[in-house]
DNA sequence: TTTAATTCCGCAACCGTTTGCACATCATTA
DNA sequence: TAATGATGTGCAAACGGTTGCGGAATTAAA
């Protein structure tokens, strides 16, 4: 009694009929008499029969599952996104196998090929802060995997990718100070590999001259994220020669590191010293001193746009019989936007 | 030109041996002899030939992956959660299909079919709050997948589940508070369908009445997670005939909620009102007023143990030939320990 | 009544891999 | 020389479903 589960043999045997026509049957095709039709379909009810998946899977070469690899889920940015993937992907009928780099080159190899493996039809990759090497994103063209990007940007040509004007964004923060007075405006960039840090560091720069202030490089400090790093960064800019009113950082972890430092130093949040950073997290509303205000980044959309597109591109590539390569690459740059926190 | 992926079938062709040779040659089978053998491997390698895991999941009946389904990822207890659940899965190449139920009990059923359908080989689950039937997890028998509940646990017997020890948690938090002198303890507690909610409730119970403290009803509410409805029941509880001098809330993201409504009643944190609560989040070290202690709850060893007690059962199964039906249940506890903030 | 058109259904190949079994080859032993 | 044993390979079925094509059965038209 091996009390296996139902399978299109089955109902044909009972049925009398053959294989073919229950499939044709179960899919509504036009050349299967409405009596047999309806024979099987009920028949099938009766035996709670749903089609072997991994069978379908097989035959298809089409898995309708989507890899996500992202670095931190305890990032409030990246659970965001993955739920504006979940959503996008799961209202197409596909699927998520999702895997975290934790920042880690080494582990999101691993990934990659895991996600090769499993033959996931598409995927989504917010990458490593310090991967630098591209050449395992590539080994996936072999297998016609394409990939969108988010967030976090390889800079090499030719991608797919979602991400946000983190240069806009960055004008709005330091306008935002200007306004309030501020003349000497620091920063505490990201990780000097991170296409991200660029992007700020060029909002600022922008920003800076537009306003008529100099730049001046003494005041932008890279970090690796650690809170070590942020707080060296932090003393370093506030004992510096210009000390700065206010500072930009990379996000809103880093601006609670910074906060905390500065306290250590014996300084009067927003008073001696304001802070403006990016991601706009929840928990800003609960602690001790958010920063005034925060850059928006909207990763729910962000996750949301990519998964979209990557569907268009599977899309794509199913209709396309005739094999051309049309390289149009999707390059979707969503507006970032200033989130004034309601302090007094 | 297909241009698609090499397959044993064109090793076997270009070598001018069997399928089932090349196959087994790629498996170090004893019964191939070492010239053949070396010959197909280095073939292999040199397509970069890779087996297509649809057909062995296909052919197998078993896809290597696990199915998760959670409630809420940017939930802190949970994105930890899934790091230990990834962990553990990986370590036994096991992949992650993952699927949040945002606590919607249709979801949750979504979920289930859509990983039934993908034919996961097994599933973990944390139930949405509002969970009440649980049909829709016995249909899942049928399927022969096995499931391992973890910290949000349905009231059913012969289940097997990982969740912390909230009881003896809650004892901890009580005997922290009444040796810090205080006597009116009062108790905001989850939503009451939870199992997680009854538990608390009878360490609170168990705790008062060890205390010689007596057990009074009134100082314990209930609230459904929602910012409103801590805020009522601190409310309530901070203007009763009784008001307590210290409050126990269902976990830290409540404590913030109710920190809130506390300051907004005017009561100075830490002076005129005390708060213990469950979980420990990060983010605790950046609130102006955390929790004075929290009950960690380890979540992370909580996915990986719920994780590794699912692969056990995976494997079980596949060595059970005969159909002996063992019908023992994994009922795990973990201890909880209270962890006291460095608060002055 | 014969022919043509239409409707409905089955045969069989295919997707890529694993594996039980039979078989061929060669060396060893009686 | 024949029987036995070891060693190395191949055949073919099986996993569950989809689909192109051919053809039987029925109906409509000539």
């Amino acid at each position: 009694m091996k009390n296996h589960l139902p399978t299109i043999k089955e109902i044909a045997k009972q049925l009398n009929i053959s294989i073919s026509t229950v499939s044709r049957a179960l899919h509504d095709h036009p050349s299967i008499g409405l009596r047999t039709k309806t024979r099987v379909q009920e028949l099938a009810k009766q035996l709670q029969y749903e089609p072997n998946q991994t069978a379908i899977f097989f035959q298809q070469g089409k898995t309708f599952t989507i890899g996500v690899i992202l670095p931190e889920l305890s990032e409030a940015f990246f659970s965001s996104a993955i739920s504006g993937i979940e959503d996008a992907a799961h209202k197409s009928n596909y699927t998520v196998l999702m895997g975290q780099s934790h920042d880690n080159v080494e582990k999101e190899k691993q990934l990659i090929d895991t996600m090769k493996k499993h033959r996931v039809d598409g995927l989504l990759i917010s990458i490593a802060k310090n991967t630098v090497n591209y050449e395992h994103f590539e080994a996936l063209q072999r297998y016609k995997i394409p990939i969108v990007f988010f967030d976090r940007i390889p800079k090499i040509p030719n991608i797919h990718y979602v991400a946000c004007n983190m240069i806009s964004g960055t004008l709005q923060a330091i306008n935002f100070l200007f306004k309030k007075g501020h003349r000497i405006i620091g920063m505490i960039n990201g990780p000097e590999k991170l296409p991200a840090t660029k992007d700020r560091l060029d909002g600022y720069i922008q920003a800076m001259t537009k306003s008529r202030l100099k730049y001046d490089p003494a005041l932008v400090l890279n970090c690796d994220l650690t809170k070590e790093s942020v707080s060296t960064a932090t003393e370093k800019l506030l004992t510096g020669k210009r000390r700065p009113t206010a500072i930009v950082t990379f996000n809103d972890y880093v601006a609670l590191d910074a906060v905390q430092q500065a306290q250590k130093m014996k300084l009067k949040i927003n008073r001696d010293i304001c802070f403006v950073s990016y991601a706009n997290l929840p928990l800003s509303n609960y602690t001790a001193f958010p920063p005034m205000a925060s850059v928006e980044q909207f990763p729910y959309q962000q996750g949301q746009k990519a998964t979209e597109t990557l569907i268009e591109l599977l899309q794509q590539k199913s209709n396309e019989e005739t094999d051309t390569i049309n390289a149009t690459y999707y390059k979707i740059i969503l507006e970032s936007q200033l989130v004034v926190h309601n302090g007094k």
